[in-house]
DNA sequence: TTTACTGTACCGACTGGACGGTAAACATTT
DNA sequence: AAATGTTTACCGTCCAGTCGGTACAGTAAA
């Protein structure tokens, strides 16, 4: 007899805590950037001492390389539940990588959080090696999705390359130019069936 | 009477102490990362003292904004040439943007470099509106270079994809995917002429 | 006399992290 | 059900080290 809502003004469970650890940080890394992120000012948003937040993560590391994992998540969720709607035709997983992928970056907190994660994995190689580890996974998905392999590498990477422009606002399309290249892309899909 | 092969053991010019700086910088960059890149490092590598270092630039700002446009002016100079050997023909620029840009990132080191500078610029705001410039202009040159607008952009982005998946190893292509993707590039660039 | 440095001493701000302590929640025994 | 110990979650303080930047006196070639 102790539901969670119960728990009002209650003591927060550890997985409660570092979620919200992962919105405070991933909040500064949005407004201020990679430099700002500190054990002190992430502690401070979470509503934490820092001496708080290391009882949750050992160290700095452990805490980003758990914000990438955190985020990783959000999007493989999203990933999996358009791929399911669009079924099992040739291209359907490609198709959701492309639609998960512009969804994400054309909010611009989204772009500006994945602007400071692509720049700690420069510094933090363990989150480097699991992003490798999911472009990796994804390619091998790319390559099996029911597509000529070639052709499917090169709409991910156009899709890749429209993320990276949109990300950091390297001239990125405008949006007539986007809606032309989304459909565009779903018909060099429909085009390359094996 | 004094050319620069004479010049041994002598004082050297403002602008080559300034070109051993970059490439100081530019191997602690390669070498060991952004975080590694301290003032007193760079001036050590290049061989002079910390306040040496600050002779020629004021501040670290100065420095990481000056190394973006050694760089930026390396490639520049290859893709004019490129463009150049290229000819007039409509999608020549954007064939010699393709061929600097594999050709630049498919050497590790330069990878590398590149890795660590698009890092930087999250960090320092002057040298991110340099390169945001940069594409503002490549993009202006890929919508004007003969081709169809819309497929010079995907095309482009196709490139760009490949840049970053090169850049930071996401699962690159392999070199018979790399062949097939270069000139499926080039095949796209002759069929959308405008 | 100007240019291009060397070398050293220093400061002030900041950072990751170690550490000792604490109170609430939970489990176990009585 | 009361008493007792144990674990979990968290606070507050302190510290050793690093970094960018300043200041300044001196030097040697052009």
């Amino acid at each position: 007899m102790r539901a969670k809502s119960e728990n009002i003004g209650q003591r927060r469970t550890a997985a409660e805590t570092r979620e919200l650890i992962f919105k405070a940080a991933s909040q500064i890394l949005i407004d201020e950037g990679l430099s700002s992120l500190t054990l002190a000012k992430a502690a401070e948003q979470a509503g934490l001492s820092k001496g708080g937040l290391l009882y949750h993560f050992p160290n700095k590391v452990a805490l980003i390389d758990a914000i990438f994992e955190y985020h990783n998540e959000i999007f493989e969720r999203r990933l999996e539940q358009l791929s399911a709607e669009e079924g099992h035709a040739p291209g359907a997983w490609l198709k959701a990588y492309a639609r998960a992928s512009v969804e994400q970056i054309t909010d611009a907190d989204t772009a500006s959080l994945y602007a400071s994660l692509f720049a700690a994995e420069e510094e933090y190689a363990s989150a480097h090696a699991l992003m490798r580890q999911k472009y990796i996974n994804w390619q091998d998905k790319v390559e099996n999705c029911g597509l000529d392999p070639n052709w499917a590498l090169l709409i991910r990477l156009t899709v890749d390359g429209l993320w990276f422009s949109e990300m950091h606002q390297y001239g990125p399309p405008d949006l007539n130019q986007r809606k032309w290249l989304i459909s565009k892309i779903m018909e060099l899909v429909d085009q390359n069936h094996q």
